[in-house]
DNA sequence: CTGAAATTTCTGTATATTCTGAAATTATAG
DNA sequence: CTATAATTTCAGAATATACAGAAATTTCAG
């Protein structure tokens, strides 16, 4: 980690940090920082002359990322090595990031949740913890099924709708205005 | 936990494992996913015959929970305790965990990207790595305001949009046929 | 003000995770 | 097919985290 600019240890630093956040190790959190900020792409020696932990580790890292599908493998011209890199549209990476956490916590919450509800409560307080249990399926489900449902945008009109943020109400309320108008009949 | 009903005990083991992959501990998992489904209630004591680990780590988990802002302490009459719930609106504890992981990690990184962003780079390799993290930045702070926008919305204006899910942006895309209908010009 | 209840802090121990370096495996050039 | 480069697996050491129980502190009724 010596010869990294400031600049980029600083960020390297932040990212392994943060992933020790979000159950990600610090060795995979800095992997990535690194190859983020790389303008071509790098193998494990690299990227263990630059952090300075074991070459295994760089091993399990890039595996631990591999599984996330966060990063590319790539294979250059008469060198064997294994070469990595982030995706270039890093709405890519935001994408995969989110739908892999749903697949790795939201899924199994709400099939746990589908389970537990399926039993007959023996009591007041059973009752209680099921409406409560319920009401958690259906808001995760209801954020999830919305999430399903714009992930399927294009970037460009997801950005649209982002910065459009609260406003995007206003055409929702004027809805029923503009079928009056184009189509003479309302409801 | 021995005399949980196994309903409840299975919910309550299931957030203490997602707990972990959060940076939340198992303990605090487990303790707020008890006061989740609880009627009444409960002090520290009803916590630790619940769950079966020390008094001491119940104080602790309570004080992580409160320095979330996801648990109201309340007192019964005639009782000194302190006793816990959960909000009783599940959209209030949605808005509160995302606010502070907003406060806890999306700050921080915006922070660390600005600072390093300021610097001047030395070189090529640097220049791409400030580019790079601009990009990041400048999406991090997108989704960012859009969600603080978004947040402004009281619940059920929320949940409209939500169930539109995709649908929203056909409303978008007519925005200006409807502005040419009402206003007689158009852009 | 006093003493008991309630809560929190603290320290050592148990447990879990991360990390290293050696050994084993796999891949490929020749 | 063989030799060597590249990568992965694995077992133990190092580190960090979680937890229990005792001690200290705080709170409050009387």
């Amino acid at each position: 980690m010596t010869n990294l600019p400031p600049m980029i240890q600083t960020f390297v630093l932040h990212f392994g940090e943060m992933g020790s956040r979000w159950g990600i190790n610090r060795t995979v959190g800095q992997i990535y920082a690194l190859l983020y900020v790389s303008p071509k792409p790098l193998n494990a020696d690299d990227i263990r002359e630059a952090l300075g932990f074991a070459r295994s580790n760089v091993s399990m890292g890039l595996k631990e990322l591999d599984s996330w599908q966060l990063i590319r493998l790539k294979h250059l011209p008469n060198d064997r090595r294994d070469y990595f890199t982030v995706p270039e549209d890093i709405w890519e990476i935001v994408r995969t990031l989110v739908e892999q956490r749903r697949k790795r916590e939201i899924e199994p919450t709400l099939t746990m949740l589908r389970d537990v509800l399926m039993e007959k409560p023996s009591g007041e307080d059973e009752k209680f913890a099921q409406n409560k249990m319920n009401e958690m399926h259906d808001i995760i489900e209801m954020l999830t099924n919305w999430y399903t449902d714009m992930q399927k945008m294009e970037t460009e009109r997801l950005v649209n709708l982002l910065k459009l943020g609260a406003k995007v109400y206003k055409l929702y309320e004027m809805k029923d205005k503009i079928f009056v108008v184009k189509g003479g009949k309302e409801k």
